[in-house]
DNA sequence: ATCACTTGTGGGAGCGCTCCCACGGTACCT
DNA sequence: AGGTACCGTGGGAGCGCTCCCACAAGTGAT
């Protein structure tokens, strides 16, 4: 109410002596209030919200970091210059989950982005300074170093598309075992038989596990698993256009590809044109991350959509987790935590 | 070298006092070596450096920030949704010239987005609770309180955009005038006299500043102003279109159009292919933003480059000389400071 | 009535820094 | 020789909080 008075007093704001004072009550009273601990009489914390109310109180966070031990703040670091994270809607959807999971917590999100050297050589700087209470990490390469840096302090953390399978941070990940599967089954349930794959890059987990469905949902099918129908792609466009070419040199008769990437498919897809192929019909295309690109292809681009969203609301929820855990000091929890969450399919018009 | 034995002593990160000891030297003196103090022999930095290496010691921001009443940290606020925040190419530029400028400071950015009003809500306790040194403002529209909190909070601010010619925050922005003579004198120069203006909405001093450009061109090459070659548009395609309809209902026989905005001029475009007209040959179109639109439009769009990762380094300068200012508490500089940066005309084969 | 708990509360100690005052030393004046 | 100036340095005080121990008052078992 009476929010004005705030600033009066020795000029400065008020501390929690003053909120003290003010309720007629002492200094550990006030901060229990505060920080809604459940010791304390509701007389007596009514007694100090007003006296909160009046003085407009806001905590001091760096008298509380200092003695606490903490931030209350998390950092999202990119891998990535700035430039790839506004252009992928990866990214902003991630981010977008993150921020409206973090907003129903006190925490505070920094966004960091290291891209160049001298970014990396600050964020170490940073992460060594204890200035986060954890860190979420997205689209880390296999061999980065930022996660054994982040272990080595002791850094919570969590991470999105584990580096392998023996990923020892936790992490969360679509399925991108079972998105490949429902792509392939799709496929096979329209009646294709002659399935080419475009994979991405083969030190990336997620594109080996992409691989494995396509695989093993061939495999399970009764139909003959030719290592001659994959081809990487390095997730580009470019990359999609030379996997299509050398695929229809070898299989001149395939009558569907499922591409690792929707960018891939893209490149696929102005092969498959030029080579006069008409899409269904001849040849069936699914992509995988159901992003703009496969709303406005021409045909409109079958795609597998992972929980991007989704993803992001977890790995908070992980790594609320983990800070919590290792307040008490006893790190247990050793187990690993591995969330996989479920694609689903967005079927379109070329398949 | 050694920065290992780090972590070893007390279990924790080395303090001020622990280098102190190792470099044996007071505390007070490794404080100025840390901090760049003049005031220091040679001898005894090299002492005090030796030692902060030997330990692995990093400052421990909180203390400082206790301590010194300061956070070595700046907040960028963007007052949209995420999602806008993404599209607009306006915005990752700025951001771009923000984090190289910053980078060259031990500053740290924070990412703020204001959207919803709980963000709101957050954000100004954010601010009130000093969490930040400074802050910029991108993107704030007439009537939001946002400005008048800062200053009330004293807290030093820069905007890119001022509200209006009387803006008392620090700002920083393109020549929007400027910009605005160089389409017009351009599309004079091509021989075209019967010039239409799409403004943006009158109630953002930018598009009244273009505005003003657009008629003071035009005056000064002796042709006359009519305010019914003006429509407003409202920065979007449709309105873009809307606008463009209107004034060829008024004046079916003008040669060009200069939009306030390379979106509106999108509009426009349709709309003048619709009623047969050829651009350039029948009206020539002139856009502004110079976004990857005009590039991508057909034919490419002529239009208005600002300067925006300038603006953004820019306002991280003359945010720092606001803090660095006000740190004697003598609140000197009390001139209004506006920066205004010069546009340039990317021409294509619109006009 | 005594003892053992529990509940709510007050306040000392201390987090790791910066700020600033005081002090010894050297250099230069009178 | 004494005085004045400054330079480089050490260390006390204090920033505003949390943590935790101590303690008063209440509760119920013995």
């Amino acid at each position: 109410m009476a929010s004005h008075g705030a600033r009066g007093r020795s000029g400065g704001r008020p501390t929690l002596e003053e909120v003290a004072a003010r309720a007629g009550v002492g200094r550990g009273t006030v901060s229990r209030v505060i920080n809604g601990s459940p010791r304390v009489s509701e007389a007596t914390r009514a007694a100090v919200e007003a006296a909160v109310a009046e003085l407009g109180y806001v905590p001091n966070t760096a008298a509380r970091a200092l003695a606490a031990n903490r931030t209350d703040a998390i950092a999202l670091v990119v891998p990535e210059p700035e430039t790839r994270f506004f252009a992928e809607p990866y990214f902003s959807d991630m981010l977008k989950g993150v921020g409206a999971q973090i907003s129903e917590t006190e925490m505070q999100l920094l966004l960091i982005f290291a891209g160049s050297d001298r970014e990396r050589q600050r964020l170490a700087q940073y992460l060594a300074a204890h200035r986060v209470d954890g860190v979420l990490l997205v689209s880390v390469h296999a061999d980065d170093p930022l996660p054994d840096l982040l272990t080595q302090l002791e850094i919570p953390a969590v991470i999105s598309g584990p580096r392998s399978a023996a990923e020892t941070l936790t992490s969360v990940d679509s399925d991108n075992y079972g998105g490949a599967r429902q792509a392939v089954e799709h496929l096979l349930s329209r009646g294709r038989r002659r399935i080419a794959h475009i994979t991405g890059r083969m030190d990336v987990y997620g594109a080996r596990r992409r691989a494995d469905g396509y695989r093993e949902a061939l495999a399970d099918a009764g139909l003959p698993v030719d290592g001659t129908m994959m081809e990487p792609g390095d997730f580009t466009e470019e990359g999609g256009r030379r996997a299509m070419a050398a695929l229809l040199e070898r299989h001149p008769d395939l009558d569907a590809v499922f591409a690792g990437s929707d960018v891939m498919a893209a490149g696929a897809r102005q092969v498959l044109r030029e080579t006069g192929r008409r899409i269904p019909d001849d040849v069936a295309l699914v992509g995988y991350d159901d992003s703009a690109i496969a709303r406005h292809m021409d045909p409109p681009l079958t795609s597998v959509r992972q929980p991007i969203e989704e993803m992001g609301r977890r790995m908070i929820d992980l790594l609320l987790e983990e800070i919590a855990d290792r307040r008490p000091a006893v790190s247990r929890g050793l187990e690993r935590r591995q969330v996989v969450l479920a694609t689903k399919l967005s079927e379109r018009e070329s398949s």
